[in-house]
DNA sequence: TGCCGACGATTACACGCGTAAACGACGCTG
DNA sequence: CAGCGTCGTTTACGCGTGTAATCGTCGGCA
């Protein structure tokens, strides 16, 4: 079940919030991207067909809802990603943002937390 | 200048060693891919194309070496998937990692010497 | 009750990518 | 000096993707 770019700009919007109309989704797009209402149906139906999404019946109408978990798409997303460019370990991809200055006072800190709390 | 995911093994075994001749690179990969002689060559003369590497004549033959830096793409990549998936943020990535215990020992260790190393 | 508008479904189309075979030139070997 | 093998170059082709337009249907309004 492979979710393209465009196909996962869709389903945030459903991950955000759930079940919508088509409509909805155009809605919520029409702010952020610069797509027809086709596109966005189009794109609904892709992932249709993928079962990424479920469609329930509401009258006239479809309701769609996310069947594929945020979770397991940023897992599977990052996972790859790690494994490609960091050998799937993680604290090369960290250590290449320290050198890169991509760091955060804030990410720092939460960092730091977070190591704290798996020492525990 | 987009690299494809196929176009990215290519470029990884120029950033190991170069310049090497098509064949050093077909044979380089025979151990990892699958691919036929002919579909390496493919993939160098996109490369070329998008200026991602760069050849320099060797007699007959050429011997290629990468333009893109590794260290760029990677950055691009990361950043690239970072800001998709965790809205530019390193913490979350990490934190997600942690969720899925998919944090090493060795990942830990290191993550603690780099905050470390960054507090002073 | 007939037409219009709103939906979903179907169809379209160019482009990049993965994967490769075919072609053409050139130098070495018999 | 004529082939043959070896390179790089050109061409191929099906598939997914981004981006839409068109079609067909059905319910509501005039």
């Amino acid at each position: 079940m492979q979710i393209s770019e465009a196909e996962s700009v869709v389903m945030n919007v459903l991950w955000n919030r759930h079940p919508l109309a088509a409509d909805d989704v155009v809605a919520v797009l029409a702010g952020e991207q610069h797509w027809q209402e086709a596109t966005v149906k189009t794109l609904l139906n892709r992932l249709l067909g993928k079962g990424a999404i479920a469609a329930e019946k509401d009258g006239r109408r479809y309701l769609y809802r996310p069947v594929l978990a945020r979770e397991d798409y940023v897992a599977s997303e990052s996972t790859t990603l790690l494994d490609r460019l960091f050998d799937g370990r993680v604290a090369p991809l960290v250590q290449h943002f320290c050198e890169r200055r991509k760091l955060s006072k804030r990410d720092i800190a939460e960092l730091k937390r977070l190591i704290e709390d798996l020492e525990r």
